[in-house]
RNA sequence: GGGGCGGUGGUGAAAUGGUAGACACAGGGGACUUAAAAUCCCCAGGCUGAACAAGCCGUGAGGGUUCGAGUCCCUCCCGCCCUACCA
């Protein structure tokens, strides 16, 4: 018997804790000779509070990642914090504080609230992208893109804050339009600034064969990237003389004899060539306007189309026609050529556009069995393929067909050729911000742009800054930061002010945790040959176009430095839900419905509250924090606990009897669910698993069977399959039972397929489908003893009555189908 | 407009095409208590019914496939999320 005491979770929680610290039972070793599985969770932003958002995805990583050491895998589990960004920023400019001193004490409280979960941290890995010896590598990385050609400065417009004097992130333009400092309207400025070379990879990020990731993940990365196939052809026009060609992109070249209007983009560089003096001022003017209009006014589809005639035409090379040239806000600088040829028969913007400007609409495509209307009593385009009409030599040319006869023209014309054409952007990494890592180049008088040599890295972030109201970038006006000699001559020179976007810091952090105290390199090859690529990732859907995407070019273009053997950073990945406020609502401070788990951990425990987090539903599906609902979690708990206070004995009888046959039966199928259920990561069945166990076993503590040695196994598995979930109470449960070592090394407990089979079962009668009887009959009973048994049964035949037996199906195990006809 | 996810009791939810509602919460009744809390036991999808007799209906709506559909197929309705002038 052991000694029977009330369940107190706050001092076996904070013991347990302690102790496993100073065992570092959760610090995963290099050298283990078991196979590796790297278990990660998405690292917090240190906002300096742990919220029940955190608790529901890392609770449930945490379970995951027990579940898998417990089944013989040394597991990497680390944790760390994305600490660059603009809440410390803002922070430092509100109440005064330095950004550093905000964020690491800030570290200090969430590190303490994380390790309040219980959670199998390994906290000898943890990295802080905000402290120089992660940040060093940071800046390291954009060397080596940018020594490979895939990181480069160039203009790029920028939202920008014409009171503000700066840049803004796309998240600081409200929805409006406006700055969300001074509420100025936010206007595109071309600014120089750092882009990374994505866009190369585009085609090979578009392949998701070797990863497992939701269907839904992939498709949104896969409409991001935008692969569009076309061709590219050039539309001649005459320029002081001289004769250029303009390239459009179109996804549809056999529409291209519809062609009645052609349309720049207002940035487009030719604006300024072919606008004739008498329409340069209505020209500028448009332009000016579409300036000021943000991205979001401009990209609003519902708006009215607009746009100005320049003056004048171009050629269309496939039949010699001039149509008139126009910009359009409509057309976008970033995407395909900035110009494209006005299909208004075919294409429904064209279609608007031509309509509000009164340009002539032309059929060329129409369906074989169609009959020719007049385009001017259509509604919209015809975007069907069909047969080419009104296209000269082409007519008659069906569907695909069309598109590749008139690409082979033009190539053979020399005016365009096929092209595949991609939404997805250079990603533009540089911010005019304090509290990132420096962008590593300096700017001399005599060298131009030089990057930082790797042997000077890393350039150091100053601690303490002076924020001033001019809105830019403090460090410009930290002359100890921006004033250093050039790298090359050792003549005065100037830093980049700019820093990396926070997104490059997390891009490759789960690299570092495989190595995260190397001084000497970011990390070591034979670290990544060991832990990557990671086995299983968990985080939240928001990250899929963002991270995830950002994370899988990183991963590519290291491995053709030559610095990774692998192709994708996460092979398994999982997206959990949301929790939302006790109001039904996201949970946000200006809502006033954000739960903290502390008053809960204080109340309850921390294992009730990782148990209710699971509880809520599939891990996947998030869920309404509803407080009352942590009393069943805690009522399993306190009744676990009592039944094996009270029904723990040290030397079990170990007689075979029918009640221990169907404990030992109990205990093999328990054992199979909870097992499948955590694989699969249902973690709210697993418990409802062990609570059906939990509530058979209390039916049976007063009779004898509680003494048998199949009713004492059943309660150390169960203490075994609860560990994952709820590691403290398992612990403490598994040391007052009499085992020495933690509960947490010891090996998940294995089921016998045969065991868990039942000596009966309910046979269930239907009659045309509908359940008639239930009869309770042995488990190996034959189809032809089944038969009998229903067809002979009273009720059943009441059913079937002098209606004739058509067929009789019968399914073993489950039931037995009778279906009549009258 | 495009893409995705979902719709099952009062609530959160279970259910390899085979007994719908496991497991919980809230609720009702009872036990214990001076009382309350806590704990324990019992009830509980809807309708008809005195019934713990029996029957009928029931997984957003309507069709279909099947011996059998919450589950598969088609059409539609509703909610949520993402995305959006991408040529």
């Amino acid at each position: 018997m052991i000694t029977r005491t009330k369940y107190n979770p706050k001092e076996i929680e904070a013991k347990w804790q302690k102790h496993w610290e100073e065992q570092q039972l959760y610090h995963a070793p290099d050298d283990s000779p078991k196979p590796r599985f790297y278990n990660l969770v998405m690292l917090p932003y240190p906002s300096g509070d742990l919220h029940m958002g955190h608790w529901y995805n890392y609770a449930q990583a945490d379970a995951y990642g027990r579940f898998k050491r417990m089944n013989g895998f040394n597991v990497m589990q680390p944790m760390g914090f994305d600490a660059f960004g603009l809440p410390a920023e803002n922070a430092a400019i509100k109440h005064g504080i330095q950004a550093h001193t905000w964020t690491l004490a800030n570290i200090v409280k969430m590190r303490e609230q994380l390790k309040m979960m219980g959670a199998a941290w390994d906290w000898e890995r943890e990295i802080i992208s905000c402290l120089p010896d992660y940040y060093k590598w940071s800046q390291w990385l954009f060397l080596q893109f940018y020594k490979h050609g895939l990181a480069y400065r160039t203009k790029a417009p920028a939202n920008w804050c014409p009171s503000c004097n700066t840049t803004l992130a796309n998240e600081q333009v409200l929805a409006n339009g406006t700055c969300e400092r001074c509420g100025t309207t936010v206007i595109r400025k071309e600014i120089d600034q750092w882009l990374l070379r994505i866009t190369k990879y585009a085609e090979e990020l578009l392949d998701f064969s070797q990863i497992e990731w939701p269907e839904k993940t992939v498709t949104m990365q896969h409409n991001w990237i935008g692969r569009s196939e076309g061709a590219e052809i050039r539309f001649s026009i005459e320029v002081e003389g001289q004769t250029e060609q303009i390239p459009v992109f179109t996804t549809r070249p056999d529409t291209i004899y519809g062609v009645t209007f052609f349309v720049l983009a207002p940035e487009h560089p030719f604006v300024a060539k072919i606008t004739t003096p008498q329409q340069r001022a209505e020209v500028e003017a448009y332009i000016d306007q579409a300036r000021r209009e943000t991205e979001i006014e401009r990209m609003n589809a519902e708006k009215e189309k607009t746009g100005v005639f320049t003056g004048s035409y171009v050629t269309n090379p496939i039949n010699g026609e001039q149509v008139p040239v126009w910009i359009a806000d409509y057309v976008l600088m970033g995407y395909g050529a900035g110009a494209i040829m006005g299909v208004p028969a075919h294409d429904q913007r064209d279609f608007e556009f031509a309509r509000n400007f009164g340009i002539p609409i032309v059929e060329v495509i129409r369906p074989e069995d169609e009959e020719p209307t007049d385009p001017a009593t259509w509604h919209g385009a015809k975007l069907a393929y069909g047969m080419m009409v009104n296209s000269g030599p082409f007519n008659g040319t069906p569907g695909e067909e069309a598109k590749t006869a008139v690409i082979k023209y033009i190539e053979e014309k020399g005016v365009g050729q096929a092209t595949v054409t991609y939404r997805l952007r250079d990603w533009l990494i540089s911010r005019q911000r304090y509290w990132g890592a420096p962008i590593p180049v300096v700017y001399c008088d005599t060298h131009g742009m030089v990057p930082v040599p790797e042997d000077q890295l890393p350039v150091i972030l100053p601690e303490h800054v002076e924020f001033k109201s001019t809105g830019e970038s403090p460090l410009r006006y930290e002359p100890d930061f921006v004033n250093t000699t050039c790298p090359t001559c050792g003549g005065p020179a100037t830093r980049e002010a700019d820093t990396m976007d926070t997104f490059i810091c997390s891009s490759w952090y789960f690299l570092r945790y495989a190595d995260p105290k190397n001084a000497e390199q970011a990390w070591s090859q034979e670290a990544m040959r060991r832990w990557l690529p990671v086995d299983q990732y968990i985080g939240g859907a928001e990250h899929a176009v963002m991270h995830l995407l950002y994370a899988r070019f990183f991963i590519k273009a290291l491995r053709d430095m030559g610095h990774m053997n692998f192709n994708e950073p996460f092979t398994r990945l999982f997206h959990q839900g949301i929790v939302l406020g006790p109001d039904g609502q996201k949970m946000s401070k200006s809502r006033g419905n954000v739960v903290a788990p502390d008053e809960y951990v204080t109340k309850y425990g921390a294992d009730t509250v990782r148990g209710y987090m699971m509880f809520i539903g599939p891990f996947d599906q998030g869920g309404t924090f509803k407080s009352e609902n942590l009393a069943g979690v805690w009522r399993f708990l306190t009744r676990f606990w009592d039944l094996i206070g009270e029904n723990w004995v040290e030397n079990p009888n170990s007689a075979e009897t029918p009640a221990s046959q169907a404990v030992e039966r109990l205990r093999h199928k328990t054992i199979k669910r909870v097992t499948e259920e955590i694989s699969n990561l249902r973690f709210n069945t697993a418990l409802a698993a062990l609570m059906e166990c939990n509530n058979a076993l209390i039916k049976l503590q007063s009779e004898e069977v509680a003494h048998s040695a199949a009713f004492q196994r059943t309660l150390e598995n169960m203490l075994q399959l609860l560990a994952p979930l709820a590691p403290h109470i398992a612990e403490e449960l598994w040391q007052q039972t009499g085992h020495t070592g933690s509960i947490h090394t010891t090996e998940w407990p294995q089921y016998n397929e045969e065991k868990t089979r039942d000596e009966n079962f309910t046979l269930v009668v239907q009659v045309n489908g509908k359940v008639r009887e239930r009869i309770d009959v042995a488990a190996d009973i034959s189809e032809q003893n089944a038969r009998i048994l229903a067809l002979g049964n009273e009720r059943v035949a009441s059913f079937i009555g002098d209606a004739t037996v058509q067929k009789v199906i019968y399914v073993p195990g489950k039931l037995i189908n009778i279906v009549v006809r009258k």
